[in-house]
Formats: structure tokens, sequence, C-alpha cells
DNA sequence: AGACAGCTTGGCAGTGACTGACAGGTTGGC
DNA sequence: GCCAACCTGTCAGTCACTGCCAAGCTGTCT
């Protein structure tokens, strides 16, 4: 059962690696939108109907692994002691999700070029963050010594939601400078302004 | 030839007035999903072509005034005193919105949650949104002191970003209260939370 | 008045993302 | 070798959305 499991779970890890590669390759030889999801199966060796098996939505072949990165990011947040601030516990988290990628900094720097210059892919992005946001809601609020309601707390929320209004700030401008500028500074540059 | 425009242009409104009142009346009688574009145009007794030429997109019968409210969000902010800080200056924005919005506060309410608990209506949303920062950041960069580079600056994105996130946190809150809780207030503590 | 130009509208066919149903093949347990 | 669970491909269909073309309405010019 689980060696089978694995196997199965082996051929589908390189079957979906391979199947990202290919259409990565596409979108940047032509375009997001321009390439159709057709094409990306024929070109990776699978039928269509198996490709939105693997990855239910198109964008999801750019954005796959967000969902795996929020679990790293809610859990180091988490995992960060009790003495820290809350600012820079939820900046741990940002520095566990940037050493868990797997991706060369080339490659993230592709990836993110095609989401923010990407309308629906951008759209996705912000999606699967606003779910991070609301996992990191219970978390921070521990943190600030607030009790949880059943709805989150507007103090909890704001610190939350402006830190990654910060990371998605300096993400944007890193992107823009082409990944020559440290995104990480940018990132200061910003909360520093807003705390100021 | 003005006087013809001014018809065309009138009847159209009028048209549109009348197509997004049934359109939001079928979303929330059957959901936004569950509700086609043909049915929103034969009820509303246009062809579907027509629908599309009117609004491009069915997130469009939402979220079509966006546009106008972030043109009025510009000018506002560009339009406040010197003296007057910086997130004064934008909340100020913020208030001119409020004011400039045609539609009952119990209609605001059911678009905010149709937004809200819509995925594909809350991306449209946040897209739109990320327009007006941007449109914003000369205006901000010149009223910070910083001079406009080709690149925005790290300090006013992220003043920019922080406002525009502390403002969802608010609404995000105030539709989750049902619309009982004061959007301003818990905007206000958001913020607090924030710089204190 | 009547021809003309500009603009709008509707119908039609097509594309592309996505889904459900069905049939066949593969894998692992007995 | 058999059975059950699982994966895969094919097909047909839905729905948002677009280009194309013909028909209609409006105001203008002669």
């Amino acid at each position: 059962m689980e060696k089978s499991a694995s196997l199965w779970e082996r051929s589908r890890q390189a079957a979906v690696a391979e199947i990202v590669d290919t259409a990565l390759t596409l979108f940047e030889e032509q375009g997001y939108e321009a390439t159709t999801m057709a094409q990306v199966a024929s070109k990776a060796g699978v039928s269509q109907r198996s490709l939105f098996r693997y990855f239910g939505t198109k964008e999801d072949l750019v954005c796959s692994d967000q969902d795996a990165l929020g679990e790293v990011l809610v859990g180091a947040v988490a995992a960060q002691p009790a003495e820290l601030s809350t600012w820079d516990a939820l900046r741990a988290g940002f520095t566990a999700i940037l050493a868990a990628s797997n991706h060369t900094p080339q490659r993230v720097l592709e990836i993110s070029r095609l989401i923010f210059t990407t309308a629906s892919l951008r759209s996705r992005y912000f999606e699967k963050r606003l779910r991070w946001q609301h996992a990191l809601v219970p978390v921070i609020e521990q943190r600030m010594g607030i009790e949880s309601g059943e709805v989150p707390d507007a103090r909890a929320m704001g610190v939350i939601a402006t830190t990654f209004a910060c990371v998605d700030a300096a993400t944007e401008l890193w992107v823009l400078h082409g990944g020559k500028a440290d995104a990480f500074e940018l990132y200061e540059q910003a909360l520093a302004a807003v705390r100021a």
C-alpha cells in the first residue's frame, strides 16, 4: 500500500514537474494567453483531460506550488519564539518561504515576471495569498494577545494585510528592476516608510 | 452632434442600469456562478452579443463602476492640501469614494458580499484596485517629497499598498459583520495597529 | 424628400477553458 | 489468476467570449 502509493506518487511528481517545465517554456516563447492547454498537453505527451486532472486550471500550471508554500509560511510564523515581535515573526515566515523554494533564482524571476505581467495569473496569485492571510489570523491574534472570535480582529487583519502588501510591493519592484535589486531591502524600505 | 451623442449616451446609461439591476437580482437568486450570460441577456431583453458589448466580461456586471471610482480616488487625493499627512490624504480619497457612490448602503453591502464571497469577482476587484494603486504612485511620491523615477519608489508603494490593505481588511470585516459594524472605525483600528 | 454616412444591434459560427460520463488499461492484494 | 482500486484517454457538452457580416436606426447633406 505505501510502496504502491509512493510509486504512483513518484511517477506523478515526475510527470507534474515535466509538464510544468514544458508549459513554462511555451509560455515564455509565445506568451501565456497565446498558449492553449491543448498545446501544452500534446507537447507534454498527455491527454488534455489528464492535464486538467493534474492541474485544475491553466493558472495552476504556474501557481501550483503556492499551496505548499502557504503551509510553510504559517508553520514558520507559528514556530517563531514568543519574544519576537509580530513583524519579525511574519518576516521570518517569508524568509522561510524563500528558503523552501526549490527553483533557481533565475527561475523565480521568470515565474514572478510571468505572474506580474499577466492579469489572470496575478489575480490567481492574489487569491491564493488571501488564503494565506486568513490562515495566519489565529496565529497572529494569539501572538498579539487577542482572543480569537468568530470574526477576525481588525488589528490582526491590518498587520497581516500590511505585511503582505509590503511583500507584494517589494516583489513587484524587484521584478520591475529585473531582479537586480535586493527584494529584502525593498521590503524593509516599504515597511519602514509605513511604520515611520 | 452633441445632442445626438447625449441622447445615445442617455439611453445607453438607462440600458446599462437596467441590465445591472436584472443581473444582480439573478445573482442573488441563484448565485453568480450558476447564472449564465445568456440568462441575463434574455431576461434583460438584449442579445447576448450586445450584452458583451456593454460589459466586456461577466465580472463587469458587478464591478463596472470601479473605473469611475478610481478616478474619483486619485483626483480627491491629489486635491488634498499639502499640509495634510500622506495618510490623511489617502483616507480623504476613500471617503470621497464613499460619497461618490450612487448606491444605497444596503445595495453596497449586497454587492460587497457578492464580491467577497465569489472568487472570480474578488480577483477582478483586486485587479482593478491594483490599477488604482499604480495611478496613485506619482501623486503620493510628490506628496512624500520623492522624485519620480521610471520605477516606483518602495516607500511610496508601501504606504499606498498598506492603505489599500487596511481598507480591504476593513471592508471584508464589515461584510463579515453583516454591515452592522462601522467600516470606518474598523479601518482606523487596523491602521492604528499597524502604525503603533 | 431621398440618398448617404456613422453608429448600433443581432445572429452565427468559432475558440478556448473546463467538466461529466464512459471505456479501457495498469497496479497491488488475495 | 481474479478482483478491486486507480489512472488514463476519448467524446461530447457547457459557458465565457470574439470576429464577421447583414440589418436597422439617427442625423446630415443636397
